[in-house]
DNA sequence: AGCACGCCGACT
DNA sequence: GTCGGCGTGCTC
């Protein structure tokens, strides 16, 4: 050891000399700024460039964020930046989406900017291995373990030498001896491949005439390029995917760089999906979502940055992806409310994307068969293009809405099918069809109470109540997944056999399916049934295949399934999404029944749906029944804009949290008072949060309203800083909630 | 987010 | 007397 105990600086320290350039460089931490850094002769550190650098007694990853000239009078002994990754520069497109996000959404830019690093080994070069490939060259000393290591590496293909001498079944030495004679050769190969690249862009086969006129309108648009918003308004079955693989067909022969962001629901990522674009484009589309490997996530995430991936098809944190030349964004089912992040840096997908589009210059197609009220807003304004595809290609139609009024047709008591229902399920299975069940509520009963001292039966965590679930005799909390056994006393008076589940889910309407039809083959469809993507596939071909008669869902049957022997749809209780003084309760309820009544009647048999509420004078269930989708959306546009609710007015939400009910209690009124005053804006709370206990932690919030023309953004994170808090309490700002319950 | 510093309880 | 619990504060 050499050791040169009198030197005390450290030798990482670089000189300032009269000409350095310094890089404010971003890390993925909730830090407010981004630090300077000393870029060191000779580095390639630009604007977007990916680095490492010392930050405090560790190393980390960041984005040089801007480089600027030192000033004279500076004096700080900068630490420098030690590596510039091989990974292109974050255009400044993205870089400045991600200082908008940070700060529409009050987030911290570093938050922001961690979503975007989000995989691990994307920054590096591909891993290699090694292969072996024969090379042909035979020598005299062929003994029967070489020959058939040569024949395995012959069938399977170029494969690592402990996967040759597995297939052939015999020791790796052997295969090191073939190489030592010339008759194998190894060669480094990356584990991560690029992406085949897409080949096929011409005009689709098949259009209609009105498919084809909204696909030219798209193809011209996208041509002429720049910022274009569309929404693809398109009744369930209409072809939107088809429409939009024509945009994305002329993004690609633009510009052999062109890249292409496709968002859906996680929900509707599946398998199937992912081959139509490989049928269309001749080249599967790079996959983003939280089910992939970590393997499967660099390479997205590398072939992203690097440009190579042209059309990548993921979940909403896919629109955090660095795309090098972003030139189209589809937002697929636009309305879908699983595109609000409402945990971490609360976002929505949709408005970001819009966003996101608008920097990169980019064109973005919001398709949807029930847009969202703000989108429907934004075009009638003008702010979108609205391309519209009212005609159902084939046969199919779309089913004969009936309401059905449980105030003049009750279901017997303990039952919960109305005699209208009931008969219309005997009638479909003896014609030999299928029917589906619709009820938004898992397992048997969503809420155990006791007969002998009334006791409701309720989550030790969240205080909400427990649902019983018959298939696995469990009452379970369904906002934490904690489950207990059921219990044969009451906890509470110790009175045996008096729980009694109250209300219905799909296992007790299932029970009743099974007495009214007892020879038909019945499944339950829910998260319970349907845990893995296989069993999910299963009951899904079954159900394509006629192997079920009746099948019983909750939300997830609501999900583009084609299922051409259904023609009776039943939806259970219409009523139980519009409870709960949620603003857009009545919005949701309309997109979810005439998204699941389209289920019926796809295929050359006509459908009928059939909706069982208590308020059939409901401006909803008018619409719905009437198919007057746009009425419907008028009435609703009407209310909002009264009350100056969004899309008219602005809402946001600030959300504490604190370890004990005291010090939560204490945390609101500080907040309380620490709220700016701010012109046209109100403050209203603070109230238990929509989830009051969550994971131990106790939570209120406070909901804001403003006119449109406030940044409330700006009023948000001007009260977030004026508030000096105990440290135990945390607080957050969700833009636009969604979640009120 | 890490990591260190710092100030109070159970152990060789 | 120390080892270590996690509250608080800093990182260019």
């Amino acid at each position: 050891m050499n050791a040169t105990p009198y030197v005390t600086e450290s030798p990482t320290h670089t000189k300032p000399s009269p000409d350095m350039k310094l890089a404010r460089i971003l890390f993925p931490l909730p830090l407010p700024e981004p630090f300077d850094y000393a870029i060191p002769d000779g580095m390639d550190a630009r604007p977007g460039s990916y680095v490492r650098a010392p930050l405090g007694k560790i190393e980390r990853t960041g984005v040089v964020w801007e480089v600027v000239e030192k000033k004279p009078d500076d004096e700080r002994d900068l630490k420098p930046v030690l590596d510039v990754f091989p990974t292109p520069p974050m255009p400044e497109a993205m870089r400045k989406f991600v200082s908008f996000a940070a700060r529409y959404n009050v987030a911290h830019p570093g938050h922001v900017l961690a979503m975007v690093l989000r995989a691990r080994g994307g920054l590096r070069p591909s891993p290699t291995s090694t292969i072996y490939v024969p090379t042909g060259h035979r020598s005299n000393r062929m003994t029967d373990a070489r020959i058939k290591v040569l024949d395995a590496a012959r069938d399977a293909g170029p494969t690592s030498a402990a996967e040759l001498a597995r297939q052939a079944g015999v020791s790796p030495g052997v295969v090191k001896g073939l190489v030592d004679i010339g008759a194998l050769e190894a060669r480094e190969v990356d584990t991560d491949l690029p992406y085949p690249q897409p080949t096929n862009f011409g005009v689709g086969d098949h259009l209609t005439g009105e498919q084809a006129e909204a696909g030219k309108a798209l193809r011209a648009a996208v041509a002429k390029g720049g910022f274009q918003p569309f929404l693809l308004d398109g009744i369930t079955g209409s072809g939107k995917t088809e429409v939009y693989f024509e945009a994305i067909a002329e993004a690609l022969s633009k510009a052999d760089d062109a890249q292409i962001l496709v968002l859906l629901p996680e929900i509707a990522l599946t398998q199937a999906v992912l081959s139509r674009f490989e049928a269309r484009f001749g080249a599967p589309p790079a996959p983003w979502h939280s089910g992939l490997s970590d393997a499967e996530r660099r390479r997205t995430w590398r072939e992203t940055a690097h440009g190579r991936a042209r059309i990548v098809i993921g979940a909403r944190s896919a629109l955090f992806l660095p795309f090098r030349n972003l030139k189209l964004i589809i937002i697929d089912e636009e309305h879908d409310t699983s595109f609000k992040q409402e945990d971490g840096v609360t976002y929505h997908a949709r408005d970001m994307g819009v966003m996101r589009a608008k920097l990169e210059d980019a064109a973005i197609i919001l398709a949807s068969a029930t847009p969202a009220l703000e989108t429907m807003v934004n075009a009638e304004q003008g702010r979108y293009q609205r391309l519209k595809l009212s005609a159902r290609p084939g046969a199919a139609k779309l089913p004969d809405v009936e309401l059905v009024d449980l105030r003049t047709n009750p279901p017997e008591k303990g039952n919960w099918l109305s005699p209208l229902l009931s008969r219309a399920l005997v009638e479909t299975l003896e014609a030999g069809e299928q029917s589906l069940l619709f009820l938004n509520r898992r397992g048997y009963a969503p809420l155990v109470i006791c007969k002998a001292c009334g006791e409701r039966l309720k989550s030790p965590a969240t205080e909400s109540w427990l649902t019983e679930h018959r298939y696995t005799n469990r009452l379970v909390c369904h906002l934490t997944g904690w489950s207990i056994p059921k219990p044969e006393k009451c906890p509470m008076c110790g009175a045996k056999d008096s729980l009694m589940g109250v209300g219905p889910g799909v296992e007790r309407v299932a029970e009743e399916v099974r007495t009214l039809l007892p020879q038909a083959r019945i499944e339950i469809f829910s998260s319970d049934t349907a845990r893995s993507g296989e069993e999910t596939r299963g009951i899904v071909d079954r159900m394509a295949a006629g192997e079920i008669d009746v099948l019983i869902g909750t939300q997830i049957v609501a999900k583009g399934h084609n299922f051409p022997k259904l023609t009776l749809v039943g939806v259970v209780d219409a009523d139980s999404g519009m409870k709960g003084g949620d603003l857009r309760a009545g919005e949701r309820t309309y997109q979810l029944l005439s998204q699941v009544a389209g289920r019926a009647g796809r295929a050359e048999h006509p459908g009928r749906a059939l909706i069982q509420t208590y308020g059939p004078e409901n401006p909803a269930m008018i619409a719905l029944a009437a198919g007057d989708r746009d009425g419907f959306l008028q009435i609703e546009r009407d209310v909002r804009a009264e009350l100056m609710l969004p899309p008219f007015g602005r809402m946001a939400a600030l959300i504490m949290s604190a370890p004990s009910p005291e010090l939560i209690q204490e945390a609101g009124k500080i907040a309380g008072q620490a709220a700016p005053n701010g012109e046209g804006v109100t403050v209203y709370g603070p109230a238990p949060a929509p989830i009051s206990i969550l994971r131990g932690r106790h939570r209120i919030r406070f909901l804001i309203t403003s006119p449109r023309d406030v940044d409330l953004s700006a009023y948000m994170s001007a009260w977030l800083s004026a508030m000096k808090l105990p440290s135990q309490v945390r607080v957050s700002a969700d833009i636009d909630p969604y979640s009120f319950l």
